[in-house]
DNA sequence: TCAATAGTTCGACTACATTCGAACTAGCCG
DNA sequence: CGGCTAGTTCGAATGTAGTCGAACTATTGA
């Protein structure tokens, strides 16, 4: 399959990686992605079939967050953090810090 | 008017405040309390009507951003700051710093 | 060449968000 | 009381997002 066009840092917005990790499943996926390092699209159990998170795969690139190298029939995902960091300094430590509740 | 019902710091939710924080006009709303303080609704210029402010600002309260405290018939907006960075430390930090993409 | 596998794209459906005008509520002040 | 002002709520219109099955593309391997 032919590579992915992904937004260089200068053209990210901050609205649209807000949105892309404001859903559940896509959220869901960027932690996995930056506990496991790089991951394929099927290796990650979100409950849902392929379509599905195909699309969530497209938010995330397209936003910014994730970058997907192609190898053979089977895609490598992760977490562009270098970059992320580098244009919005600490969102996503932040974000990826704050995934549970406090005890109570 | 009555106060309103906002939520413990215990029930806000990740992707809700990153939801409530995804949209122009409530970034734009956000930014303008953080450097303004306690602000009123009208005070505000979003160039939009009074309706469409007030479904913002609920958006922003029932997420737990801001907080809306009456006082006759004017309403006075802040940033939910030391709450939301108890719960999600740096965050909104990183969010309010993000605003405008990098010179280049 | 044929089948299997990984993932995308398309189309349809449903649900929810944004937007705004109009009507409403509540407090203030003459 | 009556009018003014600040802001909410309602309802309708429009747009957009999530979900999934089905069809498709591309690669590997027998």
């Amino acid at each position: 399959m032919k590579a992915f066009n992904h937004p260089a840092i200068e053209s990210f917005r901050l609205e649209q990686v807000l949105y892309a990790l404001s859903d559940p499943v896509r959220l869901s996926i960027v932690n996995q992605l930056a506990n496991q390092g790089e991951t394929t699209c099927s290796a990650l159990d979100c409950g849902r079939p392929k379509s599905t998170m195909s699309h969530h795969f497209r938010v995330l690139r397209e936003s910014g967050v994730v970058h997907t190298r192609c190898e053979g029939t089977t895609h490598h995902n992760s977490v562009r953090r270098e970059e992320l960091d580098q244009r919005f300094p600490g969102l996503l430590a932040a974000v990826l810090a704050s995934r549970e509740a406090p005890t109570h």
